[in-house]
DNA sequence: CTTTCATTGTTGACGGATCAACCGAGCTTA
DNA sequence: TAAGCTCGGTTGATCCGTCAACAATGAAAG
């Protein structure tokens, strides 16, 4: 009788509700709102900003293009990420002696220290997660994410059988 | 010394890599481009516009905010989808007789027939997913998700331990 | 040397998601 | 009935991710 518990029985009814990518979007969501929120109160980075920042801390010097080959992130997405960390300070470019075309990166100190700060809160939320697991699920879960990810990059096979 | 190759060591070595809303992300964005390329060979529905299809088509009558509720679907979202919707001649509005404020939702024929005429290929690429992965990951990975939807959602606690 | 092609990074355009303000309708309480 | 509240839905602003076009540079092939 009560209209938001009919409401709960009908999520779990629902054949969206087992659909992998449905899953997967709200989950990715609301990973994302709570990143946000934390690098909001910490650092003001946008996602996409502290993942350059993180990824530049740990390897100094890397160039765009690899950042974006293994990670999978846009190029133009990556451009203006590092553009807005260049003009807020917290990092900067260094060309290459021998091709003009690449851009080495690299952390200023302001972005050291921003780094260190807000490495710990996102590593303890890391934590979280990881720790709301179970040991299997645990074990699991990143190689179901590789198995996922490569059906999903195949292509999709127009026959119905 | 191939720089591919050595990229791809970094990509599996970066601690980035381990990074769970890292991953979910990457996957999510696969999933969403897949789904995307099917949708519009098949039927040239957005896929917000057909999840609220979907929903619509197994509960008939349905009003917006009820999948609002339910799905976590945004409001503002779900009233230009229904629009859109409406609009191309797949769905029709009808008025509840004792609330004037509320919507109830419809198929049309061609709905159906759209309807119809994709789920089957989206459920093929459902069982897609699902064959690629072993029993184990298949059975754990709901849960999984579940217990993290939870985490993501709870308040981030601003100490550091 | 010149032509052609691949790579690096920048930019603009577009669609999608999120958030907040808002309106109209119903309910509650005095 | 009037005041204040909640609820359903619409709209606009803004941000983010994705894609395509482009300029500049370098490498390869003739």
């Amino acid at each position: 009788m009560d209209g938001k518990l009919k409401d709960q029985y009908l999520q779990d009814q629902l054949p969206i509700h087992r659909f992998i990518s449905y899953r997967v979007l709200r989950l990715h969501s609301k990973l994302n709102a709570q990143a946000a929120r934390i690098l909001k109160e910490t650092c003001g980075l946008s996602l996409a900003q502290w993942r350059v920042v993180a990824v530049v801390a740990t390897e100094d010097g890397i160039t765009p293009s690899k950042i974006s080959r293994f990670s999978q992130m846009d190029k133009g997405q990556l451009s203006r990420c590092v553009k807005a960390l260049v003009d807020s300070g917290l990092m900067v470019t260094r060309d290459d002696p021998a091709d003009q075309r690449i851009q080495h990166l690299s952390l200023t100190a302001k972005g050291h220290e921003i780094h260190e700060r807000t490495l710990p809160r996102m590593l303890n939320r890391q934590d979280r997660l990881l720790l709301g697991l179970s040991d299997v699920e645990r074990e699991v879960i990143f190689s179901a994410f590789d198995k996922l990810e490569v059906i999903a990059d195949a292509a999709d096979d127009p026959a119905d059988e």
